[in-house]
DNA sequence: CGACCAATTGACAACGTTGTCAATTGCGTG
DNA sequence: CACGCAATTGACAACGTTGTCAATTGGTCG
């Protein structure tokens, strides 16, 4: 247990040795009880684990991955911007991790393309990590899972635009929560609803505009691209695109963001233009961000279950590295869920403010 | 390079001796030009470093932790549940790690004293970290200090509650931003100012809190607790504490947030009840968090540079690590963001709405 | 021209664990 | 009571790197 060097800082670290010692057997036997290995009698493990306990041992991850084939780690790699949902997915993560006694690398990408991969597999080469969690829209990158299979890196993809592809991968129905979505607007009785585009290269964007076109032709509601302004995903492409909406010629009485982000963009521009929402206009977002429940009028959103599909995704990854089965796809649950941004039409469309807006002249909780 | 086990899903990893056969030279002095050593010569570096680059060499992180005394890996604790701060902390402690070479490796801590403890400590013998970043309000348990400095561990403290303790750490000047936003309202003519404390445990909830005080006396006005409500730097406790306040005999004429969540929830609170923000009301955050510039009216606030805060501290522990050198405190300065939810104190003090509000008629599905 | 010293390079052990395989133990059976 | 086989345990190499220290190279000076 004495460190072989005589360095300030040094200090003597705990090895399987000292635990061997304490519990009067070989280090191999150690290394059988913390890994679970059969063929150890019942009294010797118990030996053991109680050295292990009395002397607060913890096994080193280098050593371990050096020498065995697991590393103990999960990857996590993103790109994405939005900090809810990078939270909800690595803590998702984390919890599925710490119960299989995993731990978690967090890597946030840096780079496109050809440098993107040199990137992700100077992450894999350097951590031995046993496996991947491939965040959106990296998920949605032909040549990464290409060269992860090369690699032949176990890793589960969270919202990648191709489920029947072999690897494994989690998502939701965004296609059908978007239709759920603008059929509840068609419900309230709009039939003039504006749609904001999500980010080009996501995959998820052309689903739910897909979904919002479906639901449109299922009601016999003409789709007119006038309608449909392209986004990125950020608040500020939101409000822009929200002025241009509301400020058209024949300006729709709901509008629909492919993210709360935007919606909150579209808040800020109703707001701005004097419009009172959801009276004159219905406003509904997606995800269900933290966002969603902060912004006035709270919004009407869609549940995506992000934590639960990084906690899914890591299942999948560890019970595969388990038990060296195949991965499959696995589809979660999504939810409408009804807030205070949505409401009936109005009789006679926006009404525009009769001038500065009336700062919020207005709104006794609305619900609650 | 011929992995010594013939396993399915093995591939064949490149190490420093493939590097140092195709190089011709000995596998130390490959490792001598990756660690920037001495005495190397050029011509010898240049043939070295091309091999690297031939073969998309990357050193193993497990093998260097385990051989030398540096994993290249620095850990990130904390605790706090506010997605935006959290994110801003770990990108910025990765960019600088990034410039370094070395890895982050971000953990939520579990459990509290005791088993907070083991739980760090669990992290360090793991990983091997070469030093801890650890933010509030982790960085401001005593116990946890004690047990790093035991365990000789670098370690840097982003807003500790005792600057000049020992050990580093960098922090901005909370009670000086306060007195700061203080002053900016009573500067616009109010004189009656709620004020919503933080979490009690966290230290900058105090020194919030006596930032206000401070400006107060020194303007000469009077301090009335009536004002001061207890918050948790959570949505809800703001919503709440702003509810009480704004439905109180003789309401303020501004409200003053020791964070942006909860200055959002005091502007909930105002929609409401029907206040103008900020023609009857004037709300101040503090933060700037993403939130404070997607609520309407966006949020004037200070801004705290948790991203600056993250990359100096990160700074400060590599710097030392690279040198042997002893770590400073450093303070970072902040800065007061003026957007809409401030304005001129109302002639006649906050003006209740006049009745059910023509625009929020009741939202279907109330709250979810 | 030889010796000496600094610069450069290399051989090999060590880090703390797991994989391999051999040795030992324990138990049921003939 | 000895034998055989399975269960249990241990000895030792290997993982890919860095630390130590010795060997080699090259240049300078007397």
């Amino acid at each position: 247990m004495l460190s072989r060097r005589a360095w300030g800082r040094e200090v003597t670290r705990k090895t399987i040795h000292d635990v061997a010692r304490v519990a009067g057997v070989a280090i191999k036997t150690v290394s059988r009880v913390l890994n679970d290995e059969p063929n150890v009698r019942e009294e010797t493990r118990a030996r053991v684990l109680a050295a292990v306990e009395s002397l607060s041992y913890y096994p080193s991850l280098s050593a371990r991955s050096l020498a065995g084939r697991r590393s103990y780690l999960i990857g996590l790699v993103y790109e994405n911007p939005s900090a809810n949902y990078v939270v909800d997915v690595q803590h998702g993560a984390m919890a599925r991790c710490r119960q299989e006694k995993f731990r978690l690398f967090v890597h946030q990408c840096s780079g496109r393309d050809e440098e993107l991969i040199r990137d992700v597999m100077g992450l894999v080469d350097q951590t031995h990590v046993d496996g991947l969690i491939v965040c959106p829209p990296l998920s949605q990158s032909p040549e990464l899972v290409k060269a992860l299979d090369r690699r032949k890196l176990p890793f589960v993809r969270i919202s990648p635009n191709d489920l029947e592809y072999k690897s494994a991968a989690v998502d939701m129905d965004d296609e059908g929560a978007a239709r759920e979505m603008t059929e509840h607007l068609i419900e309230l009785g709009h039939t003039r609803i504006g749609f904001i585009c999500g980010h080009p290269t996501h995959y998820a964007s052309g689903q739910r505009l897909r979904g919002y076109k479906s639901a449109l032709k299922d009601h016999r509601l003409i789709f007119d691209a006038a309608y449909v302004k392209q986004g990125h995903f950020v608040f500020e492409s939101g409000m822009n695109a929200g002025r241009e909406l509301l400020t058209s010629p024949k300006p729709p009485t709901a509008i629909f963001a492919s993210n709360d982000d935007m919606a909150a963009g579209v808040l800020m521009a109703a707001h701005e233009l004097g419009i009172a929402v959801p009276t004159a206009l219905s406003v509904a977002g997606f995800d269900d961000t933290y966002i969603a429940r902060i912004v006035w009028p709270r919004l009407t959103t869609i549940h995506q279950p992000s934590y639960d599909l990084a906690w899914s995704a890591t299942d999948l990854l560890l019970m595969s590295l388990k038990n060296g089965t195949a991965m499959k796809a696995t589809r979660l649950p999504h939810k409408l869920v009804l807030r205070e941004s949505t409401g009936p039409v109005p009789s006679a469309g926006p009404v525009p403010s009769a001038g500065p807006v009336p700062s919020a002249g207005p709104a006794p909780s609305a619900s609650l």
